[in-house]
DNA sequence: TAAAAATACTCCATAGGTATTTTAT
DNA sequence: ATAAAATACCTATGGAGTATTTTTA
């Protein structure tokens, strides 16, 4: 049977393509890492990598075996993480992520409470788009991240923690939905101003609106919700705000008026993801209630 | 980090509860594996054993640690099978399940085929119910197993093959449903007669005929579907017969008159479940349009 | 006290280091 | 010609064996 060691080497050689940096990383000298890479060919009785002078290059076989190397490499580490902290996944140290569009208006609050029930927790805080802390949960790089649901992924457990409503956002004295409840069918392709692509609340609000001819929205979206509220108070048009982020602002924004949806109000759903292999689902459940008691606080 | 020795030597342990045991099965003496022990126990900083004279006991960390450290070794196993055949799953040994009210009547048609279609391949055979298939399907004892769908377990793939469609088998000259046609609404309790618990093909007739009071239900069930046919040849009651079953009785079974159901008819979805780390997708597919070929040849 | 695990020590296999050769561009 | 990997050879770490002691029911 392979050795771990085999396996962190052959990783470390899929990323370096290059015995001698790989070797460096592993901190062994190059024929120590030659050595165990052939043993593992000889042993599968399949060649892994093309050697040749510019580099290496994995075979298609190589490529699979490195695709599950790095599985079985962070199931053992995630093994090790929870066996050392007695299953509390909540001591040492905790590498969180979080989506743009929460981070900002769930963290400041979140944060002050979990460093005061897990004293012995030590945050690494991660802020990146849907997609990326997906690949980044996955490889083992983030262990739990705070983003809309539903996430689709077998290697992936989610937990919902609870729906934040849309608000329309519209330039103050604009005269739109006079009645005070917006209609996302009422909403025009035109005014619509949207987050850049990429963020998964520009899709949402893209959902709301089935009706809105997408080859008429504009071409370049704001990188954040300051941006876009900015956009809305000059005038520009109008945009969907999460209530999250307009709790985080005290309810009201300067210059814009805040239009809450008809029943049933459009909200995505806030929710945590993590590794299956990584902790005890007490511990999720520990932090998902603790987020959704943030969040009430807020209610205040 | 530790070694895929330690895990080895470690999951042996936690199965023998005896050091001695355990080493031998591993092959080495026991101060070589009590020595692997106190390394893990060391580097994880955790108590994993509580010896004492008589025998070995997990603490509560170390059941966690075990069970985690099986997951990790087969997903090596796995990764070693997989890549040692070129990510060819149909070559070698496949350790296949199937649940006996299929096997009986699928496999007499299939092993012929797959030994001539798949020449390098050894089959190992199971039969079960539904969830010791599953267990086994998990820990690593079967590698591919034929059951009815759904299956819904977070480590293993599926893929439905067909619909098998229910027969009422009632006693002939009984003149139940003299139109020829059944309809589940109109089995009663008292005269149906299933296979004992645990078989899942009970559960799915009790599904189809959702007003039967389970409680008027017969006491014992039978254990094959040979045994409720006879049954139900010697006017005890009636029963549910998979089409399958039916087939390989060559369309007609003595004494029995079979009813096919009214549209739409009820049907159990047999398919096919793999753990996600075992194969290549391409492999189950050729297996599974290899076993509908199989099927629909038997129509002739 | 007796069975089982831990310890002490010794040995050897194998991982790793150094020096050198081979290979491919 | 030269950078990179393979090979050869030596060293040393650590895994395993044998003998023995310690533990505990």
């Amino acid at each position: 049977m392979l050795s771990t060691r085999q396996l962190r080497y052959f990783d470390a050689l899929a990323r370096h393509r290059h015995f001698g940096r790989a070797a460096q990383e592993c901190a062994v000298t190059q024929p120590a890492l030659s050595m165990q890479i052939k043993e593992m060919e000889d042993l599968l009785g399949v060649r892994l990598v093309e050697r040749s002078r510019a580099g290496v290059r994995l075979t298609p076989i190589g490529e699979e075996a490195v695709a599950r190397a790095r599985g079985v490499l962070t199931a053992l580490a995630d093994m090790e993480r929870s066996i050392r902290a007695h299953g509390r996944l909540l001591e040492g140290q905790l590498r969180l992520g979080a989506l743009p569009t929460i981070a900002p208006y769930l963290l400041p609050r979140l944060l002050p409470e979990m460093a005061k029930r897990f004293p012995d927790l030590e945050v690494a805080l991660r802020e990146s788009q849907t997609e990326t802390l997906l690949a980044e949960l996955e490889d083992g790089a983030l262990d739990l991240v705070i983003l809309a649901l539903p996430v689709e992924h077998p290697a992936l457990e989610t937990r919902a923690l609870f729906d934040d409503p849309f608000y329309l956002a519209v330039p103050e004295g604009s005269g739109l939905f006079p009645g005070g409840i917006a209609h996302a069918d009422a909403v025009c392709a035109d005014d619509l101003l949207l987050l850049e692509d990429g963020h998964c609340l520009r899709d949402q609000a893209l959902n709301v609106c089935q009706q809105v001819d997408r080859r008429r929205l504009r071409r370049f979206g704001a990188s954040s919700l300051s941006t876009l509220t900015q956009l809305v108070a000059n005038g520009l048009g109008v945009t969907f705000l999460p209530e999250l982020h307009v709790r985080s602002e005290g309810g009201r924004v300067p210059r814009v008026r805040l239009v809450p949806f008809a029943e049933p109000r459009p909200a995505r759903t806030i929710g945590l993801a993590w590794r299956r292999t990584l902790p005890f689902k007490a511990d999720v459940e520990a932090l998902a209630r603790l987020i959704i008691a943030c969040r009430a606080r807020e209610e205040e």
